[in-house]
DNA sequence: AGCATTGTATTACTGCATTAATACAAGCTT
DNA sequence: AAGCTTGTATTAATGCAGTAATACAATGCT
């Protein structure tokens, strides 16, 4: 499993981890059933403090994106993603509310907005299609 | 001027501020030229340090939303926007770049994300053209 | 039973953001 | 010039987030 992490950015590193392993997830490069790596072995490699993997799986667990079985290990849950459905896009919502409030107080039309979106969901699906074609 | 702070929530008071402020002056109810509230008095009517003010002009004045005259009082500067169309695109590109990605990570299609998007944006310029009929 | 391996809990250090207390500086008005 | 009003600067208190040191608990394996 690779996760890179750095110190550089002021994201914290519980949540590159968090991050990187939920899109690893979103990705289908870890698949439901799947374990992760123990603890204390993901934090030597990452040259990092035990607790702070604890952390990141616990943060995953409460998400449901990972279930933990006491003394087994850590495995990726079965359901894709736990939230309902109308939870996420409530989510979302919120996300879309603040992006759009952002955008009149910079006086940018709406319109311009959603010509943004259209033109990044292509650039980022077309890069998501390759990225998955090359698994 | 009409600014409402709250300490139930998290967000700092010199941020609330900043973006009432900001709020007001896209909603042109604040308009160029027109003087703010010393900081002294501001501070005494929501009840807050006088520094906490001075920060969040200090942030309007970086962002280029008013310009303060030294002795004489903090005015709404006469450029709406100052930052460049090109700076504002480049902001609103990475806040819609960072939306797509937590869409992704939710399972949920670009493609209603953009539905989401339109639905919301007319929900807001609707309530926006009545808000500003009201004044 | 005993040991190895897994996650858990407790506690503390550190840095940083927020807010405040308080004193300073500049310019307008009289 | 005096004094008022404006923003500025310095310093400190507080709380909190992130990380770490270290000891604990549970379970499977031999």
């Amino acid at each position: 499993m690779q996760i890179h992490i750095t110190t550089h950015d002021k994201v914290p590193i519980y949540l590159q981890v968090v991050n990187q392993i939920k899109y690893l997830v979103a990705a289908r490069r870890l698949v439901a059933g799947e374990e992760l790596p123990p603890i204390r072995v993901l934090a030597e490699k990452l040259v990092v403090n035990p607790n702070t993997i604890a952390r990141a799986y616990r943060e995953l667990e409460l998400a449901g994106i990972v279930e933990k079985r006491r003394t087994a290990g850590t495995f990726v849950t079965h359901q894709g993603s736990p939230l309902a459905r109308r939870e996420r896009m409530k989510i979302l919502t919120e996300r879309i509310d603040q992006l759009l409030a952002e955008a009149l107080q910079m006086d940018v039309d709406l319109d311009d907005v959603i010509k943004l979106v259209h033109q990044r969901s292509t650039v980022m699906n077309t890069s998501r299609l390759k990225e998955l074609s090359d698994v």
